[in-house]
DNA sequence: CATGAATGAGTATTCATTCAT
DNA sequence: GATGAATGAATACTCATTCAT
């Protein structure tokens, strides 16, 4: 028995909290049980009374994380306001998301990225699938409001579906290159900027 | 005596070829040396014999395929054409290369980006600076030509890293998404138009 | 559950002995871990669980023999008899000691002895300056035992740390060339005896 | 052809030269043909043309460099000197031959000494008992001037054989500990001292 | 529920030796 | 004789997972 009653945030949480920590600071790979159970604190066996095995804690991870941003971006879609507006509101919560859970996306999207069908990741093909489908449903997410935007007559005729995904690309890279200082707002005005009018003169 | 005329590729480029493949489809870390000899149809002691290491056997690789693509995004930098040509040439270089190389890229991406400091990559952060510096050097060509842009008037003021980061992170989410048919000119093309000019109307 | 009640001597005690034999019969280099598991009965990763490697584990088992030895010399050592009585006391607890341990004392000695700075040895030096200290300490006690000796008069005047070499250098040749029978005590008297008067009639 | 007329010491030499160097200064085990060779200038297959293997490489090195030692202990045994002088030759003659061999010497008794009948050795037990012979004899010589002084009544009754191999041992453990400065004969006498009178007053 | 001892599959690397030239 | 490219056997160590308590 490990702590009597100040049991506040439950076993499961803190594991959680701690497998947030090393993923993100160590990668999967090289993330190890033993560091996270010395880090929550807890027993080895106790991880897989939660959890089924790495790779659903690692999901679970993912997916609670997300939740929020999901609603907030589902808030925002399907809102009144006019597209161009949407569409930096959005990259305002993708760059406020990314910025926060940059290390653990980027592990993410490594194991999940590979395309062939074997072995390339150390998850399922099943599995990996989740992770793309969430993908597509966050990207997805810009491309209602490009398509909404051209149905407008305020974006011109373009695969939005491309478009969105590019958007995203340079979401990331951003963040990724540290790129994004504490200024947030004037970091997605820049972004939508450009990726509304070009940088051509 | 494993092969008796066909000799005509060496026992090392017969090692890199395997390599590439395996490290393509598996990674760098589900990568085995020992699947990569069987392919290479060679002994185990040869690899080491013609690289010092896994790690450097992989360096090799990269070293080896992005020396002419090098050349080529030189070559378009120093040239004449005006600097929005230049743009969609350079754009039309990346998709090239990335397109064939994109699984391998994909795995040195992985193991280079690497976060903080210590051992979250199967890389020495000695080592892994040598990628990084790639990386930067290759965004640079872009960098001086949308620079070479603003000093001519047709490109609007604007941070040209962050702008070539950009870029640079579209093309490549383009060809990981396997949005790029078989007519990359058309894809460039597009892309650059976007870049240049936005989707707004 | 390999064994069901027999677990009288616990995992890590059936592991050292194990590695007592293989260490004392193979050496160190030609020791394996996969045949000190086979004999402890165990699995590969338990070993790993007791001991950090192959070379801590060869620690531990030096270790733990040679502590009682160690007190039983303090005991003389500190004792009120003459020293010329602690001295035939002493090479009886070296023989007895030897007798028993020769191999794998010997297989220590090896790694320890060194002889440059670098890597001859499979220890690191940090390591093998632990094993030389033991060596020094308990050669000392010998050295101890003669400077007592001159000090009463009844040993000449001479390097006591030679000395203490050469008497420790003999009752180790004795045992390791089986010279030493069943009675120890009578050659513990003779090498006393030969030690002290000398050859020469 | 690495050199052309400069052949003044033959290949085979300058391997053996090269070989003493690195197995004197890494041992056996550690000791690689490939050093060996880069520092012998010569090509691999050149060794295995001299010498069948590493083991009889290392044998040769040792005949050849003890050949004159045995030579100068058996003009001195076979000499017309009172035993007494002899041991004291001996002595020295054993201590000016080991400081100079020390370290290769010090590697090949690793790979003897052990008794056991398996693979404790890096030689087989065939090999080990052609290098147990060569100490047999040494270390009979020492024998045969104890005997000779016995039988003239200057050494009292004792068992030769352990006496002799207990000079030996002292000689060689003064060489290890590096307890032999430049007067090589004064720490003969001084063996010679104790060796014959002991340390007691 | 919590625990942690036990497990073993999986892998990069070294180096003596061979043999075709 | 000289060479060195090719070879492959041999081995320590990690870490996710299980299960008896």
């Amino acid at each position: 028995m490990r702590e009597s009653g100040e049991d506040s945030r439950s076993r499961r949480q803190q594991i959680l909290d701690a497998a947030y920590k090393v993923f993100s600071q160590k990668g999967y790979h090289r993330a190890t049980i033993d560091e996270i159970i010395a880090l929550a604190d807890t027993g080895k066996g106790t991880v897989y009374n939660y959890f089924v095995n790495k790779e659903q804690l690692f999901y679970t991870l993912i997916k609670e994380r997300s939740a929020p941003f999901e609603a907030a971006l589902a808030e925002v879609v399907g809102g009144a306001e006019p597209p161009l507006v949407k569409v930096e509101r959005l990259i305002k919560l993708f760059l406020r998301f990314y910025v926060v859970n940059a290390d653990l996306w980027r592990v993410m999207m490594h194991e999940v990225r590979g395309f062939g069908s074997e072995g390339q990741s150390a998850f399922k093909e099943e599995q990996r699938e989740k992770y793309r489908a969430w993908f597509r449903h966050t990207i997805g997410m810009l491309e209602k409001v490009l398509q909404e935007g051209i149905d407008q007559g305020v974006i011109r005729e373009c695969d939005v579906t491309k478009a969105a995904y590019g958007l995203f690309s340079v979401i990331v890279m951003m963040v990724f290159q540290k790129f994004v200082g504490d200024d947030i707002d004037a970091t997605a005005k820049t972004i939508a900027n450009i990726f509304l009018y070009g940088i051509a003169r």
